[in-house]
DNA sequence: ACAACATTTAGACAATTGTATAAATGTCTG
DNA sequence: CAGACATTTATACAATTGTCTAAATGTTGT
């Protein structure tokens, strides 16, 4: 399991990240537009959240629309359940 | 969800401990001789984990048993599966 | 080509973190 | 109770990280 993974999710503001993209798709600036830090840090957010191949982007002319990768997630649960949970109830 | 959870998990030695442990119950000697780190800075990262409340612990005379906490670790699994994962194939 | 907008990159800095050594605490046995 | 062993706590320090401002890059429309 990559190292780089589990070191984006430890971040509060980029777990934010990943819950309002679950919602739906947004750009660059309607994701930075929620927090109170500056554009450029959530900019770097993103980044790292991407390095972690957490969250793939499109360009969309000026802007850039970031989507959860949801198999990486698949692999996360996989990860815990079978290291971790208990085998039975949910 | 604990902001000390997902810190916690950051730290690929922290993720290791865990890993022995879902072998087996071990003491905290057990598990310091099998990393090339110091035995304080191993006690550092059960620390961690205990605040974290991934894993519990048990006086065994001199010796300290360390034992995962199972149901943390089915909350960390409902987390991503609720909110990331596709709802379908496993 | 220029101006306006969207976003990222670069560089700097304070806060957090992982590690080390040394000291402290707790337990057992003679 | 003294000494040995197991573990944690205290303190310090270097490395990493989150944030900032400023500059750079990319896109669109005039």
């Amino acid at each position: 399991m990559e190292d780089s993974l589990f070191r984006a999710l430890a971040d509060p503001t980029r777990r934010k990240i990943l819950e309002l993209l679950s919602e739906k798709d947004r750009t660059a600036g309607e994701i930075a537009e929620r927090f109170p830090i500056a554009f450029a840090s959530v900019s770097h957010h993103l980044g790292v959240l991407k390095g972690a191949d957490l969250v793939a982007t499109e360009r969309e002319g000026q802007f850039i629309r970031y989507r959860l990768n949801t198999t990486v997630f698949q692999e996360v649960v996989r990860y815990f359940m079978t290291r971790f949970a208990e085998k039975n109830n949910a």
